[in-house]
DNA sequence: ATAATATAAAACCTTATGGTTTCACGTTAT
DNA sequence: ATAACGTGAAACCATAAGGTTTTATATTAT
């Protein structure tokens, strides 16, 4: 499985809804922070603090374009999440538990 | 897509990593309260908020058998934050990508 | 009946988190 | 050269989070 320990930049930036909103609106397309706050209710630099945040996480990349600073998602880092999760898929995948269940009474 | 809201209580749960580390333990078999912290290097209470929010999170059921207390793992709510996860999985699987590409070039 | 067990609940403490306002700084346009 | 723009950084604040110790309560065993 997936580290716990090296999940957790992942983990703790998606505990975040901003941040998760965050997250599928640079799906569509990359952004500056200019941007992106104005989606949202709150100001620039607590936009700034979930970016970095973000960054950290390893969800995001930046690409400092003259004045600008383009906020790139990572998917990648998204996958790391999914698959910690999706060691328990057996668990909730009726089929896939039987399957499991069969292969482990065999041995 | 999963609502990002509805989603907030399981990611919530799982931004931390004794509780994730609770859920692998629970994966393997329900539990008693005394049983997980011995696991730990916490205490009792501390486990028992942990086991609070992964509750509230819909991560675990509790059944009451006397004066034990027995933790369960409810695999389902963790398949809501691999399906929020998954919704992005065209972004990081190249032959996804490709797919949605054509997909999306052809209307 | 009494002791031991399994647990919850309350009160408290420290640090992290998410937000704000204010100020500073490099880049672009006039 | 100067004004406007896009952004970062610092200082600050209230609340949430994660932990502790202490106290209380119901259930089981003797």
């Amino acid at each position: 499985m997936i580290n716990a320990a090296s999940a957790q930049p992942v983990f703790r930036a998606l505990a975040d809804p901003t941040r998760r909103e965050i997250i599928s609106m640079l799906a569509v397309s990359a952004r500056p922070i200019s941007d992106i706050t104005d989606a949202f209710d709150i100001t620039r630099p607590a936009i700034a603090k979930h970016l970095r945040i973000l960054e950290q996480g390893g969800l995001i990349t930046v690409e400092v374009k003259g004045r600008e600073r383009i906020n790139r998602l990572n998917p990648q880092a998204l996958k790391a999440a999914s698959d910690w999760l999706n060691y328990f898929e057996a668990f909730w995948d009726e089929r896939l538990a039987k399957l499991k269940e069969v292969v482990e009474d065999k041995k």
